[in-house]
RNA sequence: GCCCGGGUGGUGGAAUCGGUAGACACGAGGGACUUAAAAUCCCUUGCCUUUUAAACGGCGUGCGGGUUCAAUUCCCGCCCCGGGCACCA
């Protein structure tokens, strides 16, 4: 009789011992042996673990206790991201120092982060609130301010009225609130601490494919960055010689159709030219009302487009030296680009908007024009604009307005074209003998696309003598009469453009295509164009971002100090490496008062004057905390160093980071920003390396049982404590990784039902012994069985599909309970569940007469041959349909397989005296057999 | 609108260089043990037709087509869900 499955005396036992041995330090035992760091998200000590912690380092942690089994020297540090406003919330509402909150926290947190027996490299840990930590992330800062990586910018910034502090733009919301409080964000005008992150953005871009990271997040990351090739181009002012205003464009080549200039509202030439503007009432009070209009608002491109003329000033193209008009509308932002544009009526839909609304001039300057055809729908509208008939089915009667399918029927012989013009014909004569039809005069403009491809569109400038044409994906025009459909002939676009203009119709589009009305680019095509234009008029290709500088000052107290001090002139000066750690002044009061807490510190005054002299007054920001994380693997490494934040050599043996798992909701925050870091610090060669992280890894997130996310206010919530309490660490742990597989954009819902599974998984484990029979007693098959087993597991692990890597565990206790298990095979089994339960094993492992830890006896090895199947069962098709089946040796010539059939009754039957003609035979896989019919 | 993912039993999920769909687990149903319950063990469990039961057969991986001896897997079109970006010139 086995012993019971004690959980909690169990976990209690080996943690201690583990503790007492060093098992999980990395030290310097395991030097001689390959690296291997693997980084999980360090916490920030809230005083309470929760499942999403126990999903974010157990289900790792099997990764680990597997490599170290494979004799490698793994790096696993855990520490804490501590700085921040939870503690100073909690220190004014308790009225206490938030160090002091911060501290309890860290010290119960530890206690339930030892409760998971993960195998954390405790030696190499660090805490960002530590000074002699947050000394360096000074340090750093100090070195970046001298490089100009570090400015003080002044510049529009979303501030948080509840946080009373400035955020990031990565930190405010899609729908303009704050991350932490939801609060609606202002815009205000502040001088700000800067990081320099732009100057990378290339950089950040381009080093993406070197990275092994998922390409849904470098994706995400270059989206973000969201770089745009093209030009920049000064359009001189008319009224002033001198002065001129600079746009940029990615659409250099459709510089001859920029028919007017809009700056945003704020752009400086607004003010400075006001006394050239003769309409300044009316300028004034649009900037007034955009100034007011919520960021969210400005951003709706549903709304109607406004602006106002600038009276008094023009501008030059200068592609054509045309005198063309200067507006300012909010649709322009100021934050992006030069915030000027040229405006292209003809090929940008917004520019279209704007220039409909205002009745300004369109000219057309690029045609698409191809061979290719393919149409998936049609669209009439009469001149007026009213949709006549789009996308209609052939029986339904003409229905002005109403959507339905049209054409697709392309008939055998026919082109496409000349399928979509029968049809459009005989649609239209039906129409016109059913209905005496209203479709007389029918224009299209279908700049749209429909379901990711652009749909056909059809022209037709009234019944008897009509125009088509056929408008599909990248590009093709055709042009005919409806009389003589059948004998359409490729036209000169441009012949096109004339007769819509002519007509009075639009037909915008902003794809690329044939330069037309250029002057000498017109027959050029867009790329060409680009480069030569933007040449011809002194312009510059150049790149522009949608990533802003990283604005770091925050205006509360529990954060790192900005090293810096200002001389009596107000000039911002470092303070140098001897006087770091910059510490925080204890004699402050946090109330939030919009005012930076620092301000009012007599401390902080008093040590500045005593150090620099008198009339020197400190920076009284703190930082965000995402610097904190910027940097932290670095300081892993070499927690000890006092002389270097991290030295080079721990960077060469260590770095890059292996393995970095983490939350989707990093993406473009701290990874981006640490990866900015460690590029700045490899700019300043103080790090080794260029990137921070080879591999990443992003896990899904755990949803409470009833498939919400967990929320205190829905009741949803599952406490790990009590689970552990409950059914142990290892099941806890177990049942996370059993899941699903970890690294899917999926999240899991919280089954009670399936952790009690994971619960009798073990507890027939705990009973595994008793089915232990002598080594030479194991059957054959069953040594097959742990081979195999083996052999999945460790594939599994390594591509982290934990679940699967279970499964064949739980396949195999279900043999080896039937059929017992040898000596030799318990060990085995046993070693190879160690990651996944880590106390019961050992437990086991020390029952089994063992003195030694099971996670240092090695990585169980599988024998191929062992591993592999003996008989294989495959399917027997008959013509194509699963009608049975045969066992044979996985490498069984197809005479045998055919063989075996012919012993098989049942499929005898069902072939009987029909010829074969062929046999399809792949080995362990199918055998399909081709007959006659009767 | 653009860019990524993803749609498989009652549930979480297996299986994709095309080759027996539903491993493993949960849940459910039935049985054993028990005075009883819990726990444990055994059996069944994609759907449909038929049947005491089974066999046989048919259908089945979001929908509609296609390629193939063979499609969850490849191709074309569509629908839905999740994530990122978005008046970014």
């Amino acid at each position: 009789m086995h012993k019971k499955f004690d959980h909690q005396a169990i976990e209690k036992k080996w943690q201690e011992e583990w503790k007492q041995a060093g098992l999980n330090d990395v030290g310097v035992r395991d030097n001689d042996k390959e690296k291997e760091y693997v980084l999980v998200e360090w916490p920030y000590p809230s005083g309470n673990l929760h499942i999403g912690h126990w999903y974010a380092f157990a289900v790792p942690d099997i990764y680990v206790r597997y490599q170290r089994m494979q004799g490698k020297q793994v790096l696993y540090p855990m520490g804490f991201d501590a700085f921040g406003l939870p503690a100073e919330n909690a220190a004014i509402k308790h009225n206490k120092n938030p160090r002091e909150w911060t501290e309890q926290n860290i010290e119960y947190m530890k206690t339930q982060l030892a409760s998971m027996g993960n195998a954390f490299s405790w030696d190499k840990t660090c805490s960002s609130t530590d000074p002699e930590y947050f000394k360096w992330t000074q340090w750093m800062f100090t070195k970046f301010f001298e490089e100009k990586i570090a400015y003080r910018g002044k510049g529009v910034v979303n501030w948080c009225s509840s946080c009373n502090t400035v955020i990031a733009n990565e930190q405010v919301q899609s729908d303009n609130t704050c991350e932490r409080c939801d609060t609606e964000i202002e815009k205000k005008m502040m001088p700000q601490w800067m990081l320099k992150i732009t100057d990378f953005a290339d950089d950040l871009i381009d080093d993406l494919d070197s990275l092994d990271w998922p390409s849904h997040i470098k994706d995400a990351q270059r989206n973000w960055i969201g770089r745009s090739e093209g030009a920049l181009i000064s359009f001189k002012l008319k009224s002033d010689a001198d002065s001129s205003i600079e746009v940029f464009t990615t659409r250099p080549d459709t510089l001859f159709g920029a028919t007017y200039i809009v700056l945003a509202p704020e752009h400086e030439m607004v003010t400075k030219n006001k006394s050239e503007i003769k309409n300044w009432d009316e300028v004034e009070q649009y900037i007034k009302t955009a100034a007011k209009t919520a960021e969210q608002d400005r951003l709706d491109n549903t709304k109607e487009k406004t602006g106002v003329k600038l009276e008094g000033i023009t501008a030059i193209n200068p592609a054509n030296n045309e005198e063309i008009p200067v507006y300012i509308a909010d649709y322009v932002l100021a934050g992006y680009g030069t915030g000027a544009i040229m405006a292209v009526p003809a090929h940008d839909e917004r520019d279209f908007e704007f220039a409909k609304k205002f009745n300004l001039p369109i000219n057309f300057v690029v045609t698409e024009v191809s061979e290719k055809v393919d149409a998936a729908g049609a669209l009439l509208i009469n001149k007026e604009g009213e949709v006549l008939l789009q996308k209609r089915t052939k029986d339904a009667p003409v229905d002005p307005g109403l959507i339905t399918t049209f054409g697709g029927n392309i008939e055998e012989g026919e082109s496409v074209v000349e399928g979509l013009a029968r049809e459009l014909r005989e649609e239209l004569e039906l129409d016109i003998a059913t209905n005496g039809s209203t479709a007389r005069l029918l224009y299209s403009v279908m700049p749209k696309t429909h379901a990711g491809k652009k749909i056909a569109v059809f022209l037709i400038t009234d019944v008897d003598d009509s125009a088509l044409v056929l408008h599909e994906g990248e590009s093709i025009v055709k042009l005919g009469s409806l009389k003589d459909l059948e004998n359409l002939k490729i036209q000169d676009m441009s012949e096109v453009i004339e007769r819509l203009v002519s007509d009075g119709i639009q037909t915008i589009s902003s794809n690329a295509g044939t330069l037309i009305n250029s002057g000498e680019f017109s027959g050029l095509d867009s790329e060409e164009a680009k480069t030569a234009i933007t040449e011809k008029v002194g312009g510059k290709i150049t790149n522009t971002y949608r990533l802003r500088d990283w604005s770091i000052g925050r205006q509360r107290y529990w954060g790192v100090p900005i090293p810096i001090v200002y001389d009596p002139e107000g000039k911002a000066h470092p303070v140098p490496q001897e006087h770091l750690p910059w510490t925080l002044p204890e004699d402050v009061d946090f109330t939030p008062t919009g005012e930076p807490p620092l301000t009012k510190s007599v401390e902080l005054k008093k040590r500045t004057e005593d150090i620099f002299g008198e009339g020197w007054t400190p920076e009284v920001e703190t930082m965000d905390t995402f610097v904190d994380s910027s940097w932290y693997y670095l300081r892993y490494i070499d927690n000890q160093n006092d002389e270097e934040f991290s030295s080079m050599e721990a960077q060469k043996k260590w770095l890059p980071v292996d393995l970095y798992f983490g939350g989707a909701e990093h993406t473009t925050m701290h990874l981006l920003y640490s990866r900015f870091w460690q590029k700045a610090l490899h700019r300043l060669g103080l790090a080794e390396h260029n990137e921070p992280y080879k591999r990443r890894i992003n896990r899904s997130l755990i949803l409470g049982p009833d498939g919400n996310k967990m929320s205190k206010s829905k009741g949803n919530v599952i406490d790990p404590d009590e689970q552990v309490k409950l059914v142990g660490a290892d099941t806890v742990k177990m049942y996370l990784a059993f899941m699903g597989p970890y690294g899917e954009v999926a999240n899991y819902p919280w089954d009670m039902g399936g952790i009690a599974g994971l619960r009798r998984f073990l507890e027939r484990v705990n009973g595994l012994s008793e089915h232990v029979v002598d080594n030479e007693d194991e059957t054959e098959e069953m040594t097959h069985q742990i081979h195999k087993a083996l052999k999945k597991v460790t594939e599994d692990v390594l591509q982290f599909k934990f679940n699967t890597a279970i499964s064949a565990l739980m396949v195999y206790i279900n043999e080896a309970e039937k059929n017992g298990l040898s000596v030799q095979s318990y060990d085995l089994f046993l070693r190879a569940l160690a990651p996944f339960a880590p106390h019961l094993v050992e437990d086991l492992w020390a029952d089994a007469g063992r003195t030694d830890s099971i996670h240092q006896a090695g990585w169980p090895a599988y024998d191929l041959d062992l591993a592999a199947d003996k008989e294989v069962t495959i399917g027997v098709q008959i013509n194509g349909k699963m009608r049975g089946q045969i066992t044979l040796a996985p490498d069984a010539t197809e005479a045998e397989a055919v063989a075996a059939v012919q012993k098989n009754e049942g499929l005898l039957a069902k072939i009987a005296d029909a010829e074969v003609k062929k046999v399809i035979y792949v080995p362990a896989r199918i055998l399909n057999l081709l007959v006659n019919e009767k």
